[in-house]
DNA sequence: TTTCATGTAATTATATATGTTACGTGATGG
DNA sequence: CCATCACGTAACATATATAATTACATGAAA
């Protein structure tokens, strides 16, 4: 991995979990799913878990479960959650002496908090329900040509 | 600096030139401007040489100059001229084979395709003059005050 | 009380962006 | 024509950010 995808590590565990609901799964099973280390699942799902959108227990039987039904999150919860930056645009400075440097930081900060306002409105609309119906109909075709699910052969 | 700056370093340096106008302006003096390398002012401003809006000579007496006016110049512009990543948002795999994780990739594509869209949009519409013009105002303040203009003590 | 699973700190590895050095190319002035 | 200047670029070094890993503590269940 490089960048900065816990977005994308989180949604695709999350919809995992949502087939096997009920169940608490552990860590490490998660981890295997995105291909990671069980450490990062921990991380990454501890923003999760403080926004109320998975639980978890520790013990014998223990690991995480979905708190929540698949319409009711939303992308823009699990992005919001996750507290990422999502927006690489940086300054060189960021409180410059030069009056010209100030100007460009207002007008970018200015644009860029905008571009996060618009991004974030786009998320709200996609919950995880959406998700898994875009999985379905592949599902259905790839076993109508006689495929298992090929995860992680890795 | 940490960040992706380089459309930051770029306006600014922009906005520079804009007041010595016609001079050729060696790499040296514009980064002094920006408190970085001159190698770095090249890398930065080749993409703006091929888009066309500065131009560069070499030899005595060379260097680069606006080659646009400055209402003619949009942060769009440059920001395509930089050819920057823009969103932070990664993916966890490009070419997944599990299916779940082909979804997610296709959603979060196409959200980031039109946050791209909307920023992008955003940005066509503000100009350079427009940055100059929030200039302005600043300096004759300061001036007023008695402030001479404190470009990069340190 | 042993085992299992999370919680978290600390460390290491890797990727990206930036800073720096070095050298090539072309243009200008003597 | 040749020394100088300035860009063009490759190669290398450094800094920061993200992810991977290790280690150990805490709490729950058998």
């Amino acid at each position: 991995m490089k960048r900065n995808s816990r977005l994308s590590v989180a949604l695709h565990v999350l919809l995992h979990m949502a087939e096997q609901a009920d169940k608490a799964l552990t860590s490490e099973v998660l981890a295997s799913w995105a291909a990671t280390n069980p450490v990062v699942i921990r991380r990454t799902f501890a923003g999760l878990r403080d926004a109320g959108i998975v639980g978890s227990t520790k013990g014998h039987g223990g690991g995480w479960t979905l708190l929540k039904p698949l319409d009711a999150v939303t992308l823009a919860d699990i992005q919001a959650a996750l507290d990422e930056p999502l927006l690489a645009l940086g300054k060189a400075e960021e409180s410059p002496g030069c009056l010209v440097e100030q100007a460009v930081n207002a007008a970018l900060d200015d644009a860029v908090a905008q571009a996060r306002r618009l991004l974030d409105e786009r998320l709200s609309k996609i919950t995880l329900a959406d998700l898994a119906a875009q999985i379905g109909p592949r599902r259905v075709v790839l076993a109508a040509a006689g495929c298992k699910d090929p995860h992680h052969e890795s």
